[in-house]
DNA sequence: TCGATTTATGACACCGATGTCATGATATCG
DNA sequence: CGATATCATGACATCGGTGTCATAAATCGA
C-alpha cells in the first residue's frame, strides 16, 4: 500500500505537502495541489489511520457490543434481533461525525465481554455503546474514567446515560386506542413478570384503564411464559381459553408482545374463532416481519429502536465533546432517557364504534419511526 | 491512557522489556516480569494498537460490510435479517485467530458501499467480507489486488469467492421428505422469479417431484409477490384458492419462505380449512421467530446462516495466509461453496403414511445448526 | 579456570502522518 | 522603495510499540 511519502516523491514535493492537500491546511499553490492529487490517484493512495491517530491521539473510532450479558441469566431464543436497529441508528447519528463504529458481538457470552472492552481499548476507541437485545439491566465491568459509555435498551445501578423504549407510554396509548375505538373488556397476556417489559407494560395497561374509569378485572390478565419449549403454547391456550369462558368475555386481547400475538393467532382460529370479527388481537414490538405480514395485519407499538440509537449516538457524541452535563466523568443519578413509538392501527382489532376515532388526535407522539 | 514508556518507567526497565513482557519474545528474568506485570496493572495500561499495528505493517482487522446492494433495486422489507447469524459464524470463525472484526452497515444505501470500503482501507484491513440480505447477485467496487475479499449469500460475475446457501438442494430434501410422508399432491407458492431463491427452490421441488415419479403439474405452482405493500395478500389468497378449487387440490403447500408460510397459515384459517389436518403448510429458512411461534409450528428447512459465516471466515483466513489455491490474486472462475440444512419436521404437515418415514434417513445431511 | 554459549537487558531506528518552526518568494502598504 | 504581511513549501521531531543489534552478566563444558 502506497505512503504518502510515495506520493510525495511521485508528485515531486515534500511528504507535508501531500498532507496539506489531504487536510486543507496551510496553502497550497495550484499547480502543486494538482501534481499531488494526480499522483494519488495514479498510486492509489488511502491514508493510514494508524498513522494519523498515532499522531493525532484521537481514534475516531466508536465501540459497539451488542449481545446478551443479562443479570438475570435467561435463554431467550429471539432471533433477527432488534440490536440491528438501534445499531442502524447509532450508524446513523455518527456517520456525519466522522466516527467509524466498531462492532463486536458477544455471541450471548457474557465472558467475551470483558475481553471485548480491551480490544477497543487497544484501538483507543472514544466512547462505548452497550446494546440489549431486549429491554434489561446489565452489569457492565469497570470502564476507565476517560471513556464515555452509554447503554442503549438496558440500563445499570451506576447510573450510566441510557436510552430505553417507554415500554409503559406505548402501552399505554394502545389501550387508550382499544377503549376509543368502543373495547370496553380488554385482555391482557403479560410477557413474563421478571422481565422489564413484563412489568412496564402492564403498567400502562392499567393506566389507560383506570383513565377511562374501566375497573380492572384480574380474570383478564395474565402472565404466560409462552415461548418455553414445549409448555408455552398449551399455557397461552390456557390462559385464553379461561378468558374466553368468562360470563364477559374480552372483546380484544393485548399481547406481550408481537411474536406472543402471532402464537395468539394461531390459537384463536384453531379454537375456530375469527380474529378480529370475533376477536381482536394487538401486539407490541411492530416486528414488521411478524406484524406486517400476520394475516389480518397486527395493531401493534412501534418500538422506535432506530430513533433509541439516534439518541444513544448522540449522547455519545456529546460526551465526548464534554459538553454534557455530567461534570466529571460519571454522575450518580443521570436519569434515562425515554423514547416512546407511534401505535399501528391494522385491521387485527375491529372498531366497534368507528365515529368515536373522530374525536381523538391521530396518535399523540409524534417519533421518527423506521 | 498510559503508555509503554510509562510502565518501563514505573518498573524501571526499559520500554522494550515491557514489550518482552508483552509478547513473549526474548527471554525476560523472573522479577523482571513480576514488576513489569505490577507496573501494567496499577497504571490500567493497554497497548495502542496503532502503534503496534504501525510497526508490523498488520493490522489485525478484517472489514465486514452488510446491508443492500442488490443489482436490482428491489426494495425489501426482511427485517431482523440473517446477516446477524452469518456475523456471528463469521466472528466464531475468526475469534481465534486474533483478527479483530470491524462491522459497517450500509442501511440500505448503495452509495454508501465505496466510502465505506476507503474507511476500511485506511485501517489497512486484511481482508473483506461482504454479507447480503438475502441470496443475490451483487457487484462491488475493484479492490487493490493485496485485499482479499469474499462475499457471503451472495455472489459477483468476476468469480470472487462466494459462500451460498444450497436453495435448490435444501427444497429437494423438504419434498423429498414430504413425499415420504404421503404427500403426492404438493403445491408450491414461490417468491418473485427474479429472486435467486425464487429459482433455486423451485428446482429442488421438481427435482424431488421428479425422482419420485410425481409428473409436475403447473397448477400447482405459483410465482406469488406476497410481500406487495397493498396487493400481496390478495394475490395469494387467489393463488390458493385456484389451487384449492382444483379436482384434484394439494394436501400439502410449499411456501417460498417462512415469512409467506406465515400469511399463507392466516390466509387458509380464514377460509375456513384447518392447518395441518385438512392442508399442510411448509416454509424455507427456519426464521426461528416465525417458525417456532406459529401454532402449529412451522415445518422448514433450516437456512445454515450461521455454518456460512463460519465457512466465510475460514475461506478469509486461508485467503489472508496465502494458502488458497488461487495463485495469483482473483482467479477468473472460482465455483462458489454452497452449504445445504436440514430439513425440520414440525407439526404444521401432517403424515399421511406415518409408517413410511421408518424407511428414511432421518434427514439426510449434517450441518452446524443456529 | 577460561573460552564459549546462553540469558537478560538496553540503545536506537523505524513505521506513516502531521504539528511546529524556518525559509524563501511574492504581494501590499505607507 | 523599504518594511511588513502573506503565501508556498520543506526540514524535523514526534506519537507508541517493536525489530535489530549490542552489551553485560550468568552458566557451562573441558
Amino acid at each position: 500500500m502506497a505512503t504518502i511519502y510515495d506520493v510525495a516523491k511521485h508528485a515531486g514535493v515534500s511528504p507535508k505537502t501531500v498532507s496539506r492537500v489531504m487536510n486543507g491546511d496551510g496553502p497550497v499553490g495550484e499547480k502543486t495541489r494538482a501534481a499531488v492529487e494526480e499522483a494519488m490517484r495514479a498510486l492509489g493512495f488511502v491514508r493510514s489511520n494508524a498513522a494519523r491517530m498515532m499522531r493525532a491521539q484521537k481514534s475516531g473510532i466508536i465501540g459497539l457490543i451488542t449481545g446478551a450479558i443479562s443479570t438475570t441469566g435467561l435463554n431467550h431464543k429471539q432471533q433477527g434481533l432488534p440490536d440491528l436497529f438501534i445499531v442502524q441508528g447509532i450508524q446513523r447519528a455518527l456517520e456525519t461525525s466522522g466516527m467509524t463504529v466498531m462492532i463486536a458481538d458477544t455471541a450471548g457470552r457474557q465472558d467475551r465481554v470483558a475481553p471485548l472492552i480491551d480490544t477497543f481499548l487497544s484501538h483507543r476507541v472514544e466512547g462505548l455503546i452497550y446494546v440489549a437485545e431486549y429491554h434489561q439491566e446489565v452489569s457492565l465491568p469497570q470502564l476507565p474514567d476517560d471513556t464515555p459509555l452509554v447503554l442503549a435498551n438496558c440500563f445499570d445501578n451506576k447510573g450510566t446515560p441510557a436510552i430505553l423504549p417507554d415500554d409503559r407510554r406505548g402501552q399505554y396509548e394502545l389501550v387508550r386506542r382499544l377503549i376509543a375505538a368502543g373495547h370496553k373488556r380488554i385482555g391482557y397476556l403479560a410477557l413474563r413478570a421478571d422481565m422489564v417489559a413484563g412489568q412496564l407494560r402492564p403498567q400502562g395497561y392499567r393506566e389507560a384503564l383506570a383513565e377511562a374509569g374501566i375497573p380492572y378485572d384480574p380474570a383478564l390478565f395474565a402472565h404466560t411464559n409462552f415461548d418455553l419449549p414445549e409448555a408455552g403454547p398449551q399455557l397461552l391456550w390456557d390462559s385464553i381459553d379461561r378468558m374466553l369462558r368468562l360470563d364477559n368475555p374480552p372483546t380484544v386481547i393485548c399481547c406481550g408482545n408481537d411474536q406472543m400475538a402471532l402464537m395468539v393467532y394461531g390459537i384463536l382460529r384453531t379454537m375456530g374463532r375469527r380474529v378480529p370479527d370475533e376477536i381482536g388481537v394487538a401486539g407490541f414490538d411492530n416486528y414488521r416481519v411478524i406484524a406486517e405480514t400476520l394475516y389480518p395485519p397486527l395493531t401493534t407499538v412501534n418500538l422506535p429502536y432506530n430513533a433509541m440509537g439516534v439518541r444513544a449516538g448522540e449522547r455519545l457524541l456529546s460526551l465526548i465533546a464534554g459538553e454534557d452535563p455530567l461534570i466529571s466523568g460519571r454522575s450518580p443519578t443521570q436519569s434515562p432517557v425515554c423514547v416512546a413509538g407511534p401505535v399501528l392501527w391494522r385491521a387485527s382489532v375491529a372498531e366497534l364504534r368507528p365515529t368515536n376515532i373522530l374525536h381523538m388526535k391521530p396518535n399523540g407522539r409524534k417519533t421518527d419511526e423506521v
